[in-house]
DNA sequence: AAGGTGTATGCATGTATGTGCATATATAAA
DNA sequence: TTTATATATGCACATACATGCATACACCTT
């Protein structure tokens, strides 16, 4: 089967928009908390520091990008993490930026060595 | 030795920054393309379809975040993936996309077997 | 030095994003 | 049915982002 260029560029755009759910500092510190374990907004709110209208809307967005998923337990709506993968895709990049900024501290101690010299 | 919260939270924020250098459709096309192979500036427009400044741009964003790196040769410039598991973080969300494009579909099919019944 | 090619940037603009505040909605308890 | 608790949303606003166009800048060739 032709695969049309409209369906690549429409599965580019969702792909683009899932890393724009984790393009947030508040939204990482979200997933890895509900990496751990399941919570209400309430909670995640109270946990990562925000308002509850901004945890809500936080979660929403993660929720609309498959990224977390909601279910209602009486007044409350519990998050769960979707897919352990994103939890695993957020530590390669962790472990890219871990490197970047060690190979930086490694040319800055030889810069400040070179001034001692 | 005590992590400063401060440290914690500058950490996160440069988190996110690689996330959104991620979070752009053209972006991750230009990123797929060098790991095929180092481009210049040109090129990536051309393969990308958008204009040489839109190009240029893209790649500042990226370079900017570590997750491509620039060599200049002659009158070019070069781009490089900096890093293989930017690409390994980026099959994962996929993956993960996909496994919801199929549950969305297998959703949409019974609904509308549900309507030939 | 002059012209050509490749790359980056200033400016203007339209669009998207995050958030506070107040408030609407949903469920539970009294 | 009223009251309380939890969550979502409308509105306003400040900020960030992507892009087109023109142009500056860097490097190579002659």
């Amino acid at each position: 089967m032709m695969i049309s260029p409209k369906l690549t560029q429409e599965v580019t755009r969702l792909h683009a928009e899932i890393c724009s759910g984790l393009a947030d500092p508040r939204r990482i510190l979200i997933i890895y908390a509900l990496s751990e374990q399941s919570r209400n907004v309430s909670q995640i709110a109270n946990e990562v520091d925000i308002s509850q209208p901004a945890a809500s809307r936080h979660l929403t967005i993660l929720r609309e990008r498959g990224i977390v998923s909601a279910n209602r337990a009486g007044q409350s709506v519990i998050y769960m993490l979707q897919d352990q993968r994103i939890i695993q895709a957020l530590d390669l990049l962790r472990a890219v930026l871990a490197d970047k900024l060690k190979s930086q501290a490694d040319l800055a101690n030889s810069a400040s060595e070179a001034f001692s010299n």
